[in-house]
DNA sequence: ACAGTAACCTTGTATAGCAAGACTTGCAAT
DNA sequence: ATTGCAAGTCTTGCTATACAAGGTTACTGT
């Protein structure tokens, strides 16, 4: 199928704002999201997770923190930061602005 | 702004089939497309829409026609395919899905 | 000891949009 | 005629992103 490939262009771009918007409740650690945007299809492995999150911590959008507390190997927990949150309500209103626009095209074209 | 970053990003994936939903109208000429792509904020500059249709034409997706009936340098025409068609109606699925995946996301951050 | 698994991360690849500009053609002033 | 302008097409070099595949660390169960 094509599917795949549509898909995987059209996450370009919305996956960090998924994160943020994710992390807006409290924090997560890196499996815990990966999975949550696997079941929502928003991402295809953890292949693109966690670079993006490296990127992300760059560039002061997300605060990770170590725990070790529980069993197992320790978990790295991220929180969204002031900035993050900044970000995220910027990208909503592209986001409505652009959809509108591709909404409007694709009802057109029928 | 980073609104601009964050455009850029999301129009990956979305412009070809805005390209096809705007040729199931009737065949257009790149600038003709260019212009209307820009003022609906879907492109930045023509620098993404000629190697763009070089790829649908290789792809299959739209077949040009040189025009020098008019006034002025020759135009080139492109059409919608057969195949394009379908796959306008493929991105047309995976789009929606996604987007109410987004959307949800966004409405749970606020 | 050994396999399994949860969790983290790295490397290499393909692709898409963009800015800037080159090239060509016709037309309109001077 | 010649210069300049505008419309139109296309190219080059750049950056950023998602992905597949694989590798590492810590713990648990048998």
């Amino acid at each position: 199928m094509s599917e795949d490939r549509i898909a995987t262009n059209l996450r370009k771009g919305v996956l960090e704002y998924c994160v943020l918007a994710l992390l807006s409740h409290g924090e997560k650690y890196g499996l815990e999201l990966a999975d949550d945007l696997t079941s929502r299809e928003l991402i295809a492995s953890e292949g693109s997770l966690y670079p993006l999150l490296a990127r992300m911590r760059e560039n002061g959008l997300v605060e990770p923190r170590w725990d070790s507390s529980g069993t197992g190997r320790p978990r790295r927990y991220y929180a969204i930061t002031d900035h993050g949150t900044e970000q995220l309500t910027t990208f909503a209103k592209v986001w409505t602005s652009l959809g509108a626009q591709v909404d409007a095209l694709l009802e057109g074209s029928r």
